[in-house]
DNA sequence: ATGAAAGCGCTAACAT
DNA sequence: ATGTTAGCGCTTTCAT
């Protein structure tokens, strides 16, 4: 009792590959195959309980109906968190999705994306872990509809969905400065990823533009490991911050902890702001005000822009590159003073 | 200009199919294929960038080099943090993972499991979502080695790895009574799921092995959304519970947030413990006393038996199911007050 | 030391 | 209304 192929079931039914393979697929009324032999293959193939291999349906039309997710961590929530919404709205259209952790890894970035583009891949959503992107240029060339996500370049031709990390940046500084602020610690991720360059751009920009010098910028990666590090060494500072950006709720908690461990109160002896908006803000020991990226949005733009490139490989059509930056609102809570003047 | 093959390869170089695949496969050697030949091969694929089809691949050798992960939720740390540790050890292993999210839908996680199978996996982890087994007997009909990691099924020949949940629960709620607490209330998440019900038992066997009625267990799913509805109802009663048990640290995060909402403080009105030990639990407004699962343990073990049982496939060796649960630890925060007898 | 040929399971162009 | 056949890209047995 082997497994069952549509040979097993033509043999069954009397019937040849090509009926069977008919019905299987619902092109029988296009063909008009008799309803008779429909049911006669349906009934066959449910008894021998058949499911087609998917590779060699892959290998005969170059399709796998899948889509592949290549995220940098998922033990990050802000990446989980797209990726769950991703995964699920794409199921919801009946693709597949391979979802791919790298480990923050740029290596494990590309081996990702070449050995999605040998599944023969229907398309790509990725959020780059770093700064290489000879690979999704590769994709392109492959005719691999691709677009990138939070992250992005703007010197190659792949599409891309993302918070406008610069104004949200901007925008959460200069709230710090009317209250009051002047000396605002930025507490960076990665470096060499276009969020965090453009966020700290934000934070430079609008300290500059209110006539405040660039208080402090340090920070090597969005973990809470470099933001523990980075606040402790802050801290060492003859002139202390009155407040604390983090460029990202992980960063925000290993900050957290080292303000702990020097006994300061939030927003007393320091404010505290961050970005991503994770809902355990809400049940900190003060509630974090925070930049909120729309998420859903971001993962729903991916999607229609994706679907659209998969559909036109089809049809022909020519895509351009679609850059789409979303607006991020600052979500308020109570962990910034309003200082006296 | 189209894909490489190795037909392309092989008509590049005058060599034949057989001798092009042998290089590229390294049995090179054990054909003894000229040194000088290998050269050229393999100057030839670097040159037109060869990657090898692995719809084809997988065709002919019925073997994907990939495993299944399927998880009842990313948006939940507790399994994206999971997801991310088995996957990146099954890479590093050289197998790619295929990570399916099924929004702790059993449809899903049927029709994942299938889908896996179509692709001939190697092999699956899976959580599963719900009281759904037979999906994952049909897999090990199909000779798909699957082993069940946090949750699991005693009745089926699955193996799994897990933590002791009912240990976790006992002992936990036995440390609350140890603190003077009569009146525990336990939160609980999906009450089809083992892990669960054995918590829920740990708790009930708790309490009336020290003679205390059992006080209250309600809730169904893992979320925040149920934490928080079910403290609501919670705090309405007559009479109120002193101590909280919340089953994850999902319900935590709802229980908390309509525990503030009450005005009311930890531990000095109520006493909170969880279960799954995240990390922002030091970062809450009280650090919360919390049950940890070893998840790293977790993941290396279902590793190594699901290796192990992927390469006994061909070996041809039996294996009986494995059952494995692991110790759970509690970490003592300051969320548990001592109550005066 | 190298090659020819069969076949994995499926679809589709081309009969009839 | 149904069937024959070629071929997707690869590995491997059997020749030479």
């Amino acid at each position: 009792m082997e497994n069952t192929t549509i040979k097993t079931i033509a043999v069954h039914t009397g019937l040849s590959l090509t009926t069977v393979s008919r019905v299987l697929n619902g092109t029988a009324k296009q063909y008009r195959v008799s309803t008779r032999t429909q049911e006669k293959v349906l009934e066959a193939a449910r008894k021998l309980q058949y499911t087609p291999n998917q590779a060699a349906v892959n290998l005969r039309l170059k399709r796998s109906f899948s889509i592949g997710l290549v995220v940098p961590s998922l033990s990050n929530p802000f990446f989980s968190n797209i990726a769950s919404i991703v995964s699920s709205a794409f199921r919801a259209r009946g693709f597949s999705v391979i979802l791919i952790d790298c480990e923050e890894k740029e290596e494990a970035e590309v081996e990702a994306t070449q050995s999605l583009a040998a599944r023969n891949i229907d398309g790509i959503i990725v959020i780059p872990s770093g700064r290489t992107k000879t690979h999704l240029e590769l994709l392109l060339r492959k005719k691999i509809p691709v677009i990138s996500i939070d992250r992005y370049f703007d010197d190659i031709a792949v599409s891309y969905v993302a918070t406008h990390h610069y104004e949200g940046a901007y925008n959460i500084t200069e709230y710090l400065i009317r209250c009051g602020h002047q000396r605002i610690a930025c507490l960076q991720g990665n470096p060499f990823v276009v969020s965090n360059m453009l966020r700290v751009d934000g934070y430079t920009n609008a300290m500059r533009t209110n006539g405040l010098p660039v208080f402090y910028v340090a920070g090597n990666s969005f973990t809470a490991e470099s933001g523990y590090v980075e606040t402790k060494l802050l801290l060492q500072k003859a002139e202390r911050p009155t407040a604390i950006l983090a460029l990202s709720d992980t960063i925000l908690l290993g900050a957290l902890k080292a303000l702990a461990e020097e006994g300061l109160n939030i927003p007393g002896d320091v404010s505290v702001v961050t970005f991503d908006n994770s809902s355990y803000l809400d049940f900190l020991s003060c509630t974090v005000t925070s930049v909120a990226q729309p998420v859903t949005d971001i993962a729903n733009i991916a999607i229609k822009l994706l679907t659209d490139k998969i559909a036109s490989k089809t049809t022909g059509a020519k895509h351009q590159q679609e850059k789409i930056l979303l607006k991020p609102t600052i979500i308020h809570r109570r962990s910034v003073a309003v200082l006296p003047r």
